[in-house]
DNA sequence: TTCCAGGAGGTCT
DNA sequence: AGACCTCCTGGA
């Protein structure tokens, strides 16, 4: 992929680049700790460090970020090397779709941490986006590290091994509410299954052998679409949304199509399909759309999201 | 200005 | 099919 990419000091220009808008990554339901200082102007934090990007035009701009960081990190982060013409010619065949294509032409698919999302996700059900984002925020507060930017203190998500520490109660106390007890169970099994991994664990054999077999987020990673939508429903608070939400985020599995309020009513405004359960949506999407199903539905709530639109 | 009802990017039992 | 916690918003 020819990307113009120049490395300065501690930051990193690209220039003429495709399919890339920031506002349109950070807003379309897909991160929560993005945060909009200016017109396209974002300062988030992922992988323990803390970035800003600023993009005029086709050149972005990343700051705080050495090469090295650029090349291990960022490029994967924001799907530099994948062809979104290609995804959207493809997807484009749909005349219906191309509307929302067009709209949301800069979308990019993040590949963000999957304990990170697992437990961001879990936040996530039947709750609102501020609210999602500051019980993160104060997650992060509580138990990640901190960082400096700009002279400013920013808080990387916790590790595992540092959220194992939490309870059920200071969870609550951080706005966790009625998911709290998922987020200290699935990290709990999360944790345990590491550390039987690395052979740390004094446990019966059988309990030992469930971790290894149901909670081990590098082994679910890896496995096929299909069977990994499953595997992360094992975990407390994870239902069929929030586990397309994670595999699609943070595993690429792109053949994953999150159905929530929002890619129902697009579903119903484009399709016609009827006011039916969400798993017909995900059915029928995922026969209509395929392995690029997971980009189809980021046009999709985007346009839904930003336009408002009721049916 | 203050107050209350309704709703928010589902999942569990 | 109902309950669930909490914060935010809009209208009275």
């Amino acid at each position: 992929m020819g990307l113009d990419i120049h490395y300065l000091d501690n930051k990193v220009v690209i220039n003429n680049i495709k399919n890339f808008n920031i506002k349109q990554i950070c807003e379309c339901g897909q991160c929560f700790r993005w945060k909009k200082e200016k017109e396209n102007n974002y300062i988030g934090v992922a992988y323990g460090r803390v970035i800003e990007v600023l993009q005029e035009d086709d050149t972005v701009t990343i700051y705080n970020a050495s090469e090295e960081d650029f090349k291990n990190i960022w490029i994967k982060y924001f799907d530099l090397e994948r062809d979104y013409s290609k995804i959207k010619d493809i997807l484009s065949q749909d005349e219906i779709l191309k509307v929302a294509l067009e709209y949301g032409y800069g979308i990019r698919i993040l590949n963000q941490d999957p304990f990170e999302l697992v437990i961001s996700y879990i936040i996530s059900a039947r709750n609102s986006i501020p609210v999602i984002s500051k019980t993160i925020n104060n997650i992060c507060e509580a138990y990640g590290k901190k960082l400096d930017y700009k002279g400013k203190i920013y808080y990387a998500f916790p590790t595992i091994e540092e959220l194992s520490k939490a309870s059920v109660e200071e969870i609550k106390n951080l706005g966790g509410s009625f998911r709290s007890k998922y987020i200290v169970d699935t990290t709990n099994k999360i944790y345990m299954c590491n550390l039987a991994k690395e052979k740390k664990l004094d446990e019966s054999k059988e309990i030992i052998e469930e971790l290894l077999e149901k909670y081990d987020l590098e082994k679910i990673k890896n496995m096929s679409d299909n069977d990994c939508h499953k595997a992360l429903q094992e975990f407390k608070g994870i239902g069929a949304k929030v586990s397309d939400c994670i595999m699609l985020f943070s595993m690429q599995k792109y053949s994953a199509f999150p159905v929530d309020i929002w890619v129902k009513r697009a579903m119903i405004h484009f399709y016609g399909a009827n006011d039916t359960s969400l798993n017909k949506i995900r059915v029928f999407a995922r026969e209509k759309f395929g392995e690029l199903s997971g980009f189809a539905q980021q046009y999709l709530f985007y346009y839904a999201r930003e336009k408002g639109i009721k049916f």
